[in-house]
DNA sequence: CTGAAAGCGCTTACAG
DNA sequence: CTGAAAGCGCTTACAG
């Protein structure tokens, strides 16, 4: 019951091992029945050639990295990343390359898994999400001459290609559309404020508010916990009515919805007196009461962008980086005209 | 700027690779003084044997499959998957073996991707989750002869060791408590019907309905979608007040999320003429008002006891199957005495 | 259009 | 305690 090996189906095919590889390959050296026949016997044994034997000869891995660097409580409960890794996959997949995944705490776990992975060739490339306004990992990975895609902003400290989406763009959309309500007193509870993709869109949110005069904008720092959410609607709640924030605006969709919860359990009506609006959109939104309007873009393109850029990257058409759809606002019940 | 081979190892420290080789994989049969030296000259160099070549050479992957089937919006807002990949990678990581992932559609995709991964001998195992009551995956998995455990109840078809927990105890104790309270119209929103878990669970809920004559204890069944179970919950809410249950126990937090919010939106108060809980738990349990009372277990460990018990079938130890701790209701605000 | 052979970087009996 | 060599299963110039 072995596995068949590439000399099993030459044997059987009355052909070289040689040709066997060519024929499996592609390349027009081989004569059309001669494939034909190959391929049929190789078909009929089940066989497939050995990653490991392969890769040793290739010096290729066939296999690309994806360390995501974050409590396992906090990813669980994120939507983005399995809808992310499900784009990933559909592109990976029909090209035979596969996806190594690791969970770690920090960023120095996250370094020390890709730097071993690349050390022991099992991955040829790597893609690197969340990333840090000052990120350690990005010069290390250009040290260590890794392949990777930055999904995030393009840097200008980093040759690497990033794969993006215009947050900027996104939250300015919010913001007119809140101000289109009426609302004058907006406040925005940030994710945490290391990462790159929270400053870009707490700079935007400052730029809108000042554009349009609001006299009241403030910015909360979360770490993404549901406790640093809700205590921050708390803050933002805990004063009489005139002095609070007739709309808030949230990095993500789970913090949405613990601002929904805490707003309720103030007894601050949704969206009568507080408009409350998602920074990204998914099942969730649609599971609260009022469902959550929110910034809405497709997830699964984006990571599918992402595996493109890195595949090309590997293959040394140096790609450059990649624009994916900016998010559009999906209204729904958890915003409206301001009081 | 090659990476170092193992004869670079060899060469620099004075000694055959084949010396190299065993200095670094145990076996005593290196002196003490040369180890050092060899251990030395590959930490300065970087050097770690090709997962590839090392692969070719023992006919292992040093990799395990994970390969989930459900369309990537349920997986997304499921927290359980993080958790528990999160768990399979602490065991794996320190063992030096990675974890592949793929997320497909169905079984048939499923399966596919496994023998896909075995035959070009990328995994030395594979994870089974979901598993189904008739499911086509294991005895295709056995004949397959790939390394494999079930995490769910151990099956009486399949020589198969399963990692799993006692879903019936822990629905038995919801169903007490919720009695104990004076719940005696009880209903139950049940996960995809075809899952064996889900089947385990109505079983026990039926019983223990019998047990104390519940005069109405309906099960619904659902596809885990938002939409399916806010459609159940309606159902169950869409009548006269005395023809309502008091309690309504969901099989996961996702969908007792959006039994919430459903209430809100038909205006029956919870807890006050309705209480809920959650199958399982996550941080979504404490994002809502009321918080959910849930059946918390710890889902990393059970990851990690997964990984080990595959890891173990590799190896050739044929373990048994294992049972994890049973979940146990974590008591919040979603819960209350009949009305 | 096809074959024979070297080489990828490890591991592991086999000798000494 | 250590070395020399075969072998793992592919790919790919090199000949023909």
């Amino acid at each position: 019951m072995k596995r068949p090996t590439i000399s099993d189906i030459a044997e059987r095919a009355g052909v070289s091992t040689g040709l066997v590889s060519y024929a499996l390959n592609g390349s027009g050296r081989v004569a059309e029945s001669t494939r034909a026949k190959i391929l049929a016997v190789a078909d009929e044994m089940g066989w497939r050639p050995s990653a490991a034997a392969r890769g040793l000869a290739v010096a290729k891995a066939q296999a690309i990295g994806l360390v995501l660097a974050r409590s396992a409580s906090t990813l669980g409960v994120e939507p983005f990343f399995m809808k992310f890794i499900a784009g990933l996959e559909g592109e990976l997949s029909t090209r035979r390359v596969a996806l190594l995944l690791q969970v770690v705490e920090d960023h120095e776990a996250a370094l020390e898994a890709v730097r071993a992975w690349w050390a022991e060739q099992r991955i040829d490339g790597v893609i690197v999400t969340d990333l840090w306004t000052t990120d350690a990992r990005v010069s290390a990975l250009e040290t260590l001459r890794v392949p990777a895609v930055l999904v995030g902003p393009p840097r200008p400290d980093s040759g690497l290609p990033a794969v993006w989406s215009d947050d900027a763009a996104a939250i300015t959309e919010t913001i007119e559309y809140l101000v289109g309500l009426g609302h004058r007193r907006i406040a925005r509870v940030a994710g945490h404020s290391v990462f790159e993709h929270t400053r870009v869109r707490t700079a935007a949110f400052q730029a809108a508010a000042r554009r349009h005069g609001l006299p009241y904008a403030p910015v909360l720092d979360t770490d993404y916990t549901v406790e640093a959410g809700a205590k921050a609607t708390e803050e933002l709640l805990s004063v009489s009515q005139a002095l609070r924030p007739t709309a808030i605006v949230y990095d993500n969709d789970v913090m949405a919805l613990s601002g929904i919860a805490t707003a309720r359990r103030l007894e601050v009506p949704v969206p009568q007196q507080l408009s409350i609006v998602a920074g990204d959109d998914s099942q969730l939104c649609e599971m609260v009461f009022p469902p959550l309007t929110a910034l809405s873009r497709d997830i699964q393109d984006y990571g599918a962008a992402s595996a493109r850029t890195l595949l090309a990257l590997i293959e040394g058409t140096g790609p450059g980086s990649v624009q994916s759809a900016t998010a559009h606002l999906v209204v729904r019940g958890s915003t409206a005209a301001a009081a």
